[in-house]
DNA sequence: CGGCCCATTTTGAACGATCAGATTTGAAAC
DNA sequence: GTTTCAAATCTGATCGTTCAAAATGGGCCG
């Protein structure tokens, strides 16, 4: 087991091609500077012995891993992380397109370990780092602005203007693609389930709802409020759905609240889609089973972008002027199909 | 931005200290080397001047990264990542303490890519890869033990007993323990809700309940099977409950099935926990959120056995004789908590 | 035919760490 | 004061790659 398929090295190659280590490195990465019947050579030399280059030489001469570090947060529940999971994904599978690789890490301590990021760029084993599910305050930021290591993160940084490497989701959009959905779907009142105010993302998805239905002709439609979990969905939801009635809908600031609504009008066997509509957000697993509509969100794209806007960042770019807002999509599904 | 926090080599270490590169060495890995005044005031240098070794350099002298890689995969629902997820969590905690960091990846292709796996070793960016979600056929197990790359399965192969690098966790003792815990709660028909014969993981877990019932002196009690989707399992649960009736509870093969079981049992207006006891298996996101009981894989556990078990390998160690089974433990929430 | 220029290819050095073997140091023994 | 030996420390070589600069080769012009 030692000698796994032992390593064919630049040499091995440049000898069984007749010629110099330099040349097969060109043909590589400057295949412009050898002459056509050279590359042939070397190309199929390095094809036959199955040459790759080896990582750890080209980090070492080069200084950068190609590496990209990711976080993943150990506490906090699986939901917490609904969204993180399908991000990793998303990054790893876009990894490969900027020449580089996604490397995860968690911290068994609560505490977030600022020192941890250092460390990891010290010892050369990522490049940067991409940060997920940020929050206001959240330390990381100003503490990898200042430590000068490349960053960028899903999610906005409300407090701080300064900090502009990020992307994030338009919730205004998102929610008023739902509450247009609904409208266009013939339900009459469209109601919103949504957090308490003063977090940033909850007022940015609900005045999404409110503009639309607003844009719509309406006054005012009904309107609760509950907490990221479950109990406090459904508790909500009763006297929300006693003012929409039947025939109307809601939606949710995430699919969690919209599980909550569901559970409310299954309870009183009303039927998903006929007698309410529903309408979540994230599209995590939780509306993939429950099978109701969701917003989801770009993860592909916005893993695109940040990759490439830590990648700009190393080649020496200046940040970017503002952060980047990306469009989510409406996912249909039955609990918004009104068979009016 | 280029010049990030301009790295520390160990050269610059034995300057200041007045030692060898050599000494500094020793004293982050052989400290017994060096004589105890030497020792304190290279790691007072080290402390001060921040340094790390770098990853890169150690890599390249001794053939080995120190990473080990996982693959995400793309295709499948987010259900199906389900256990996957909180799995690469563990993965990425643990492999601090053995002295490595997990690597993701994930092919936007339908296809499994095996030539990507030799790729990654033969560049030099993992060592060794961890597996998830293997299933009977699974071709990457063959392959990378043909190609003697050093890996480690989270799941048994069934077919193939001559493939040990595995951990897995005793399904049958999931359910007995489900099964052992509802009847003792009081509820007097524990039924099962699983999947089709033939399954080697869905026949162990039927197994576990079907002993335990026989155990407890019962004859039979009623069984039903199910596809790994909501509308299959709720479509099951009907008749299964039936047959039950009040007071009794179901044993699931997985958490989608439990779902099911309690989506039928709220449409029948039965109070979860009182009138119908469930128990779900994976304790994944789905039981947290519907708040049923289920059984919980010891995943902290077998990341450690399995970064261990690759590790040992690389380290030149023989396979081991065989796999090893993990005993789940019972996570029990309100659904099984019968007010008798 | 000699010289010059450009395209192509080669050589030497460096990235930062660790192993093996050489060298120095210090203390004990005579 | 020398010799001996072990402990502590240092030096040289190496891992595989790429950059910079040097060397080679061919074609063209005078």
């Amino acid at each position: 087991m030692s000698d796994v398929a032992s390593r064919v090295t630049i040499r091995e190659v440049a000898d069984a091609a007749g010629v110099s280590r330099q040349t097969v490195s060109n043909t590589l990465i400057h295949p412009e500077r050898v002459r056509p019947p050279t590359l042939e050579r070397v190309r199929k030399v390095i094809d036959e012995l199955g040459y790759r280059p080896s990582n750890a030489a080209q980090s070492l001469r080069s200084q950068r891993t190609g590496a990209v570090g990711f976080e993943l947060n150990a506490t906090g529940s699986a939901l917490q992380n609904a969204v993180a999971f399908p991000f990793v994904l998303a990054l790893s599978e876009r990894a490969v397109a900027h020449g580089s690789h996604i490397v995860t890490f968690g911290t068994q301590s609560a505490r977030p370990a600022l020192s941890g990021y250092e460390d990891m760029v010290r010892s050369l084993l990522v490049d940067a780092f991409i940060l997920a599910d940020t929050h206001a305050g959240d330390p990381r930021l100003p503490f990898l602005d200042q430590a000068r290591i490349p960053y960028a993160a899903f999610g906005r940084f409300w407090g701080r203007p300064e900090l502009t490497s990020w992307a994030d989701v338009d919730g205004a959009h998102g929610t008023r693609l739902a509450t247009e959905h609904c409208l266009a779907a013939g339900y009459d009142v469209v109601g919103y389930l949504g957090w308490p105010d003063g977090s940033a993302v909850g007022d940015d998805r609900r005045n999404g709802w409110a503009r639309a239905v607003e844009r719509a002709g309406h006054r005012s439609m009904p309107r609760a409020i509950a907490e990221q979990d479950l109990t406090s969905a459904r508790a909500a939801a009763g006297p929300l759905l006693d003012q929409i009635g039947r025939g109307g809908a809601v939606v949710c600031a995430s699919d969690m609240l919209a599980l909550g609504v569901e559970r409310e009008a299954a309870a009183r066997g009303w039927t998903l889609g006929r007698d309410i509509g529903i309408c979540g957000f994230d599209d995590s697993a939780i509306s993939e089973i429950a099978g109701f509509s969701s917003v989801t969100q770009p993860l592909q794209e916005i893993a695109d972008h940040l990759l490439a806007l830590v990648h700009s960042r190393l080649a020496g770019a200046p940040p970017p002027v503002e952060g980047v807002l990306f469009r989510p999509t409406l996912v249909v599904r039955g609990s918004t199909a009104r068979a009016s």
